[in-house]
DNA sequence: TGATAGTTGCAACTCACTTGCAACATGTAA
DNA sequence: TTACATGTTGCAAGTGAGTTGCAACTATCA
């Protein structure tokens, strides 16, 4: 039965263990559901998909874990336009940031890099001497599909 | 006793109104305070400010006034960066689209138009066939004060 | 193999916000 | 002006996401 103890470490596992910190057997698991989910996912979904590879986990760990993650600057959290009440959905950080498009009447979720964004960005900390540490920019509107659809 | 019914309507009322929207106490209380706000407000504090002019309303009234203002595109509504917990802020949807800058050190939030952003904006309608609506871009990081003090 | 300091699970709690519903007030039409 | 239909309010209770206190547990290191 080869636990995710025996696996390869992932990239936030890794991270997390060159800080010093702990590694128990509920983090590797809760790491290992967010570094290879498919889409965004929020706290219930995680804590779902940890108790499949160990029903112990409790909820009050994900989120403890997802804090942890979220003050090492591992993973993004994003509102998605509140589209589906007020919980917050979690990312590994990336390269280089993106945005989020949420169509409002699908709730498909579309994400771009763009260069103008970067240069916003610098534009920002240069103009009002403010250095970015995170930076969100989310757009609510209507994507292709159902914007040439009858309302 | 100059009640808030006897001045000069406001623009959000103005608005509400012609939309056919029924025009209460409550309302006309809960407008004013909107519209007048200095700084961003959240929904306890939008309440504490109308309890002055009517000790009635209730906060319910408050919550779903400003769910209302949301629906008709009237006010924004802002995070600042989750800076002290959940709540949400509010403020009038202004002609042009702004950036909200939220120090993680002093929690002052500054506010910026730029050109590039509305020019990033453009981009996503073009490239991505996104009819956008509302956008939120939130940066968080460190002030011009807070990044020359030691920390 | 212990010591120790960080981590976990449980229960209870907080906080922002919502819902159901009866009483009430607004805008409209007679 | 009055009556009325429909929208709005205040209250109480509820929801849902996330947090806290604490005793038991465990990863790490000497």
């Amino acid at each position: 039965m080869p636990l995710p103890e025996t696996e390869v470490p992932g990239r936030l596992q890794a991270e997390l263990m060159s800080r010093g910190l702990r590694m128990t057997r509920q983090r590797r698991i809760i790491l290992s559901v967010v570094e290879t989910a498919k889409q965004h996912l929020d706290a219930s979904q995680i804590l779902r998909k940890a108790h499949k590879l160990d029903p112990q986990i409790d909820r009050v760990t994900v989120y403890r874990t997802l804090n942890l993650l979220k003050r090492h600057g591992l993973v993004d959290e994003l509102d998605l336009m509140h589209l589906q009440g007020e919980k917050h959905y979690y990312e590994r950080r990336p390269q280089r940031d993106h945005i989020h498009m949420a169509c409002l009447r699908c709730g498909k979720i579309t994400e771009i890099e763009s260069d103008l964004f970067d240069r916003l960005k610098g534009q920002i900390q240069r103009d009002c001497r403010f250095h970015v540490v995170l930076s969100r920019l989310e757009v609510g509107g209507y994507c292709g599909q159902c914007r040439s659809l009858p309302s």
